[in-house]
DNA sequence: AAAAACATTTTTGTCGATAAAAATATTGCG
DNA sequence: CGCAATATTTTTATCGACAAAAATGTTTTT
């Protein structure tokens, strides 16, 4: 029903067969490319839908057959459905008893859980590695940030908005952040945390201007980090972090105002189709007839 | 390889034909019976396995075979290997790219991580709720400690240690105590940390007697949580997160020297084989010949 | 004509069979 | 005899086919 179906990217398809699928045990603060050579159809598959669902092709609130997925993705219902699984384990998609998968929708309620609990946690997480890194912390975080400013000149320079790549780069600079900690756990939910933002991320960062204010930003927190300054680098963070849900509020609220004046019910309805580029309304499900 | 596959408790098995598996997006503070009504394979096996893998029957450091699996749960591939992707993402088993899962093993390390990270983030949570909770959660921490004290009282009467039974009440009430912290995520992670934590505390519970003193304990956190004394609780929480290690650290010490006074490789190597019950001398894979 | 009962189509979740990998055993050779 | 190369067995990961559920559409009853 979204878009279609059409654009299936072409896998290396064995007949029958093989792989083997790996779970990296934190799930993803870097997307790893679009073809890995560590291959496994199940592996594949995860990364795939996750990403699809991160970058918002697979539309918020959609339900996700099995069918349009073995056509779209060339696997079989087996390794998606496991991909399915992890990523229902971490909130990517939910699942219901008898009736499939779905991606969640999107919604100012979940931005703020995931805000704030990536607040505390994160928080924590760059506290506790301010007290234990060392000289390798210390050059990752340096050698992140230099790439993001690169990027982000760079961008600037040719009047372009933030892409996919960005996102790749900042993702690596706030992992270097807190690469330190000693608490595996801690890292992992940071990492998982992060990746739901970027789902609504995603909805901004094409109409974002690379600006010398985000560079500006990101250079205090490695200043704080470097020089050890705990307390305030973790309120540097927190005020980071808190950034997206402040701004998708405004676009939502300007978004609201250009449309009509339609008041559209509070809090509860799932903004995301008002969004996304590709939104389409729902409801055609009794227009497509037989023959 | 450990035990066996013998013990195969009985499926209700349709021969062949379908379920439907579904994810509580916070996988659980409590075990759902062993036998539910919301059946699906996959679901059952999610359940099963993990309870298995907590309770050390599936021993750690294990190879779990699928055809042993299949054998010891009566059902196919498919469902049992959803489930175990479903673990993976969530700690409880790790997956190898073409070497299939795997029980991780016990470590001080690894407990010392889910203990710290859970400090951390449940105490972050419980103060939330006290600032957030109402008369409900107020009403449900009231009945999960009455119901802890009274479990406590019985066994100590019929001179039980602690069972599978108090578990379950005992993660009741530490759920409880959360449940007015208005960010999901936060619940969530908590519940995975503390089930987590629950391998290693089934490793003593049935060597811990029944005491006046946990019952105290608890009654303390459920004090100055109705007193909405937030600090005051979230340090005695953090007190009470860190007993099992602290117990655990002893046992083993402990156990070093009653068995002989083999010193050991310090941290490094995991402990689990010394406490498992049913502990036995791996390495008798060449011993099982053909006939 | 709305609601209930039934029939049809679609979709989900499961099994059995099977190729590719890995693990293990066996043989050949210095 | 010890090790490398090869054959065999075991195990993993995948696909195709299929039953049970759900969703959808059609008829019947009141």
């Amino acid at each position: 029903m979204p878009g279609d179906v059409a654009t299936a990217d072409r896998v290396r398809h064995q007949n029958r067969g093989r792989g083997g699928a790996a779970v990296a045990p934190s799930p993803g603060f870097s997307d790893p490319g679009v073809t890995d050579p560590g291959i496994t159809a199940a592996e594949q598959a995860l990364h795939r839908l996750r990403r699809d669902i991160v970058n918002g092709i697979l539309l918020p609130d959609t339900k996700l057959k099995m069918r349009e997925l073995k056509a779209r993705y060339g696997l079989g219902a087996t390794p998606l459905r496991e991909a399915l699984s992890q990523l229902a384990a971490q909130g990517f998609v939910t699942q219901a008893s008898q009736k499939g998968f779905r991606v969640p929708a999107l919604s100012m309620l979940h931005l703020d859980d995931v805000s704030r609990s990536r607040q505390l946690i994160e928080g924590e997480a760059l506290r506790l590695a301010i007290e234990n890194g060392g000289d390798a912390w210390e050059a990752e975080i340096s050698a992140s940030f230099y790439l993001l400013e690169r990027r982000i000149v760079r961008l600037q320079a040719s009047r372009q908005p933030l892409d996919a790549d960005y996102e790749k780069i900042h993702s690596r600079f706030h992992q270097a952040l807190i690469a330190a900690c000693p608490l595996p756990s801690l890292i992992a939910f940071s990492s998982q945390l992060y990746t739901q933002g970027a789902r609504y991320r995603a909805l901004m960062l094409r109409s974002l201007p690379a600006s010398q204010k985000i560079i500006a930003e990101h250079r205090k927190l490695r200043d704080l980090a470097l020089a050890r300054k705990a307390e305030k680098a973790v309120q540097a963070l927190v005020g980071h972090i808190a950034l997206p849900a402040k701004l998708l509020r405004d676009v939502l609220v300007g978004t609201r105002a250009q449309l009509s004046g339609a008041p559209a019910a509070q809090t509860r309805k799932p903004l995301a189709r008002q969004f996304t580029h590709l939104a389409k309304t729902r409801t055609q499900a009794s227009k497509r007839r037989k023959a």
